[in-house]
DNA sequence: ACCCTATGTGAATCGCGATTCACATGGACA
DNA sequence: TGTCCATGTGAATCGCGATTCACATAGGGT
């Protein structure tokens, strides 16, 4: 009578991008099942044709949306020099960039209050991206680049650090490519890599 | 009729207790007008004869236990060694001890969903400590003990990047005085001291 | 033609905590 | 003694968004 949806319909996937622009412009707030449906242009009810609840259809979005991102800066990684330490500094400085093109959508992402379910995926995101910096760091650390750290530590911080610095006073002051600078600087202090 | 409340009352003070030490122990979230009344030993709507609504008297709770914080770090730096380096990292060292000594208490400070209003109390509690954290950075500069820097953004990423390690990975691990070694080693790094 | 399922809908209903209400009680004070 | 005010209370009430309900409608398979 409800739930199971196959997965693939026109409406479901309308009800996705209508969530994800709502939240994208005014936070999960602006996001309620009304809104959703109305800019999907269906009733509240049928939402419910298509998830189980509010709390799946926001997972759902928070994952594409997270899954875009650490994409993005897998690919920076890629694309970066030769150095561990430059593939460090294109990780950080790209989640800066994407997080300054889109404030809404990186607060929502980082720091906005929200449901338990979505907040644990948070955590999930989070952890996965200090994941990722903990293997640039050790490859740094064996070739070498920086000295010996607590990773795990390292990376957290790196992840809460430029978070921080991203929603939180910059969220006001202008925000191009010199708080980009700021950020790979305060990176490569933070992993000790050797001045200049 | 209501409000006001001149400012002292054993009741009052008692209501403010018993909701401290409820989202100490729980969070916000367990800190329900009934919970908190039930443990004050009062009715519910007794709470609004001395606060105007929840949110204020959570504010004010909030501010206190800021308030204490703050001293407490204050009075580490002041503590500290002489140089400018050694007051940041006794600063930040003191701001991981206590949250870890007291974990849940730490969570609602730093990072739990809660209300608006209580919300912008929390981002003027990090903003204040960020500038703290500013001063000691322009002094540290001043003396020539770290290299020139946007103290702005360093200051905002330390806050940030403690505390996120604090409330992150290390929710679950232990947390020791190493955790403290290796905010210290990552705060002198972070703020580009000369190592050693 | 007939039924069955997937999809969609407007109008209730539900949950649940915050907040208000109408009514005590007890001490201060004239 | 009588009035007032501060304080306290149990029992409603309120707000408000999520969720469910009873009822279409359409297309597709037999």
């Amino acid at each position: 009578m409800s739930v199971a949806a196959g997965r693939a319909s026109p409406t479901r996937e309308r009800l996705l991008v209508a969530a994800r622009e709502l939240i994208e412009t005014g936070g999960y707030a602006s996001a309620s099942v009304v809104a959703i449906a109305e800019r999907t242009g269906v009733a509240a009810a049928t939402l419910y044709r298509h998830f189980p609840s509010k709390e799946e259809l926001f997972i759902e979005v928070f994952r594409d949306v997270c899954e875009g991102e650490v994409r993005a800066m897998q690919a920076a990684a890629d694309a970066a020099g030769p150095g561990a330490v430059e593939r460090l500094e294109a990780v950080l400085a790209t989640f800066a960039r994407r997080a300054l093109r889109n404030r809404p959508q990186a607060w929502a992402l980082l720091a906005e209050p929200v449901d338990p379910l979505v907040d644990a995926e948070r955590l999930a995101y989070r952890r996965r991206y200090a994941e990722a910096i903990e293997g640039e760091l050790r490859a740094a650390i064996d070739a070498g680049e920086i000295p010996r750290q607590d990773v795990v530590f390292t990376a957290a911080a790196l992840v809460g650090g430029c978070g921080e610095a991203l929603v939180g006073p910059l969220s006001s002051g202008a925000g191009g490519e010199d708080v980009v600078a700021s950020i790979r600087a305060f990176v490569r202090r933070a992993i000790g890599s050797e001045p200049r």
